[in-house]
DNA sequence: GATACATTTCCATTTCTCTAGAAATATGGA
DNA sequence: TCCATATTTCTAGAGAAATGGAAATGTATC
């Protein structure tokens, strides 16, 4: 992971409105979540919200498809995975005894066991 | 850890001085650095990097000692790893299969074995 | 094609953040 | 006490981000 992209991705999480929604999406799994439930929820006007959807999704860290009129949004956990491997990266002079990497995925468990980071 | 705190946390990170800062703190460990050694090693001017490390502090993302003229400051991995929690706190619907909280600490290697968060 | 619905884009306003020079503060040594 | 060093606080200007109403876009249904 680049510098750049751990800096757009911690910006896209260090608001509250936004975090909200990522840890909602986080909730939601794969199935996803429709924008307009994500307002209702948090209550957040349809202009307001689709900001913050922007931001994510710039970031990387939410993916949306479309059903119907609706578009679905999903957490993206491989960028979050990356992020947290970015921030414990330098830990503990690379000594593993340590500084066990966070990993969490639900479409993937097979690979969370091995690790995702090569 | 409070949703404001992390918010707070996410925003000290979420600025390429300050992450570069944090990073090298971290990869300093218990020994810290001085003020004036970061800004040589960033090029960051004393007023630049002073508003930087403060807002680090404020985070509860670095401390400092003094020793002499010099201010040693040094990452604090407790807010590290409580953030890293937080963010991975509603993953997978609790499933601990697929989720692995990331410990760091290199002054305490047994507790990290055990687990931080009850 | 007309209408309803879901969501986005446009826009202006307000608010927060970053930057770094200059002055102030704290410490140590001559 | 006086000077050098290390760092902070003060300050103001420039730039970026958040907010939400109104209008536009895309999709489904009749």
């Amino acid at each position: 992971m680049e510098k750049s992209d751990a800096v757009t991705a911690l910006s896209a999480l260090a608001q509250e409105s936004r975090l909200d929604v990522f840890r909602l999406l986080v909730q939601a799994g794969t199935d996803g979540m429709p924008a307009g439930q994500i307002g209702e929820r948090l209550g957040l006007p349809s202009a307001t919200l689709s900001f913050h959807l922007n931001q994510l999704r710039q970031a990387g860290l939410v993916t949306f498809r479309r059903e119907g009129r609706s578009l679905i949004y999903m957490a993206e956990y491989a960028a979050m995975n990356a992020l947290l491997g970015y921030l414990t990266e330098n830990c503990c002079q690379g000594d593993p005894a340590g500084c066990a990497v966070g990993i969490c995925d639900p479409s993937t468990l097979i690979d969370a066991k091995e690790g995702i980071r090569q």
